[in-house]
DNA sequence: CCTTGTCCTGAAGTCAGCTCCAGGATATAA
DNA sequence: TTATATCCTGGAGCTGACTTCAGGACAAGG
């Protein structure tokens, strides 16, 4: 059982320009032609590629999967090579991670910023009085809004985030 | 108190010609020049970087953070605006921290496939005797690896991961 | 046999977000 | 006063990941 480049676009959901795309980047070398030079995809194909558009999703460049590709040529001598490219990027991914949960909550604290001025129908309660200065420590503020909600997970984040924030100024 | 645009890149860790990218790109009106037309930046300037830096961090075009700047300008009566803004933008950001915690989830299943090919010394442990096809319940194994350990969370994780991986085939 | 659909290639185009460059002004220190 | 550092502008260039295009081949149904 064989899969056309449309069939397998829309079993995994990319674009067939974008599968071309990899095949000539180097990253679907394993994919074989039909006579009439059509690619046909097996069942193990589309798990492979599956794996690549996994590490894209990871933010992993085309050149380094296209490496990783590579190394599973040449068999088993790579493994540790394959495994240790993967580690790297999953530790990368991890930093995502917590990047965008540090900027999360941040944009709570915005967000609580706009939720209260909207209440108070204006922006002016977390200026400085007659300026249009933001109030220096509406951090403290909002941290105290967060312990009076019992929010101590966010209350945590949030402090972490100040830290780190406020290191090198 | 003011600030050179070298001393605010500084301050901020972006580059000197990414600020004056983002000033061109209608990100700074609210910067001030002195008499001979250089930026001075005022520590609530750095204040409003910080937020516009933090919007950029959660994948938000430059074009749609000048708008919520220019919303900004307009003054209290866009309040609302802002919010809807920001509420939009921390759904998406939420959406994100998901995706690349199922792209984890996946990362560790492959993290997994190498561990145990290298101490095999070879990959073919995971494949269809006598072919080079991964095993098709492959997943399986991983799913009792995981329970075998303990790691019911990361169990729970792969399981959604692998649902809505079939979900479309 | 003709139309419609899917496939092929190489090459050029697009987009966001910077990044660099040329050419020039001002400021600070020795 | 001369060297060095920092600032300014407009505009060109770059990178990655597609995306589109021109021009053409084959296949199946009516």
């Amino acid at each position: 059982m064989s899969y056309s480049i449309g069939q397998v676009s829309k079993k995994l959901g990319v674009t067939i320009d974008t599968i071309r795309y990899y095949d000539k980047s180097g990253l679907l070398p394993f994919v074989k032609r039909n006579d009439i030079g059509r690619r046909e995809f097996t069942d193990n194909d589309i798990h492979l590629m599956r794996t690549i558009i996994c590490l894209k999703n990871a933010g992993v460049s085309v050149v380094d999967i296209s490496k990783f590709i590579e190394y599973r040529l040449q068999g088993d001598s790579t493994l540790e090579k394959r495994y240790q490219l993967l580690e790297d990027h999953r530790k990368d991914l991890q930093q995502q991670i917590t990047d965008l949960e540090d900027t999360m909550s941040y944009l709570k604290f915005k967000e609580w910023y706009y939720q209260t001025a909207v209440e108070a129908g204006t922006e002016t309660i977390h200026f400085v009085p007659g300026t249009n200065e933001v109030i220096s420590d509406l951090d403290k503020e909002y941290s105290q809004h967060l312990k009076s909600e019992g929010n101590l997970k966010e209350l945590q984040n949030f402090a972490n985030v100040k830290d780190y924030r406020n290191r090198n100024n």
